[in-house]
DNA sequence: GTCTATAAAAGGATAGAC
DNA sequence: GTCTATCCTTTTATAGAC
């Protein structure tokens, strides 16, 4: 076979994996794991039902592969703001507003992420990628909240139950705003962190 | 048949409907519509596969069921508190406190009601009822606000947008902590309240 | 590489005995 | 009223032709 045709080939390939990870993207996330068909996914995706199994051993690996793409993903974002620049506060407004910014268009992967992390029938081993980055991303943001409360910018509170506090109030804006999209202006995120910081008047 | 049996009959089979729904709350709480079985919920409620339908037309009817006791409870509590009197302030605190207290111990009919809420796999007329109770507690919530504003005890901003804040928090907040439930003083009532209300110091 | 047809497995629902 | 065995539909996965 001419590497002419090999690098063809594995293009085609590349372009198909692609198309049926964003199809699944979309399916899983709207409707869960348990909730999805692989008939869903190549409906979507516009493929044969067959093909599918060409690409991916099954419909629980496909899943994996997004739930790791996802939860790498969302730890890398984290990651950089949170070591950016900065005082604590323009770090967590930054990354708050970074978060809305980017699950306002489709937010298929933030929902895999949020399925991966809390139900009892995703596949074991996307629960296991979701138990160990759920804790770094915890670990992350706690770091953040005490530096915050060691500069004088954060009120006293035990930085881990800060920490759950943002990641859960988050998780609770963001799932509403993926219903309320036509909204304009929600959420307000200097009202949100106003949870965390020493009162000041609204400006 | 002798009325004496008729009541004994009677007895048992509701015993028996109560003990299917607890564990149909339960599993599908836990696990969602399509990620639960039939046969996770009978051997929940030890009882056979077959049974279920002496009691049940379908999986489905069971889940109906269920989600309809979810929305007519929330709504009755927040209707009543909401109507109670007290300042808002007072009633959103003693309102966010009582669902707290309520959805500590369990908390399946909170999972199931947001995820009728939310989800594209539960039955249809489950979603219709979800979609009625929804918007009716939006209402009460957002009439609270305009008169906490009113008042002066809340800031001024889009009454409608601070209720689905204010739903979209607790939701949040309250599905984390069925996964940290070990966790104590979580979350602070107090903290989350200062989203809505003027400046002040924490006392 | 892609498709259609088919096999295999899982899960919802029913039948009939006790 | 309750159980076990069975049916039947749905869904996952594979085979084989193009």
């Amino acid at each position: 076979m001419s590497p002419r045709i090999d690098e063809q080939n594995q293009q085609i390939r590349d372009a198909r994996k692609q198309q049926l990870l964003e199809a699944g993207a979309k399916v899983f996330g709207e409707r869960g794991y348990a909730g999805t068909k692989v008939s869903d996914i190549v409906r979507e995706a516009q493929l044969s039902h067959g093909l599918i199994y060409h690409y991916f051993a099954s419909k629980e690996d496909i899943y994996i592969e997004l739930a790791r793409t996802a939860f790498t993903t969302s730890y890398e974002t984290i990651r950089q703001v949170v070591e950016n620049g900065g005082s604590p506060y323009e770090r967590l407004k930054e990354l708050t507003e970074g978060i809305f910014a980017h699950t306002a268009g489709s937010g298929y992967f933030f929902l895999i992420a949020l399925q991966t992390n809390t139900s009892k029938t995703v596949p074991e081993e996307a629960a296991a990628i979701s138990k160990e980055y759920s804790g770094q991303n915890l670990q992350l943001l706690e770091q953040l909240f005490r530096e915050g409360q060691k500069q004088g910018e954060f009120i006293h509170a035990d930085p881990f139950k800060q920490a759950l506090m943002y990641s859960s109030m988050l998780n609770g804006v963001i799932f509403t705003r993926l219903t309320y999209s036509e909204l304009e202006d929600f959420p307000q995120v200097d009202q949100i962190l106003r949870i965390f910081t020493h009162a000041r008047e609204e400006e």
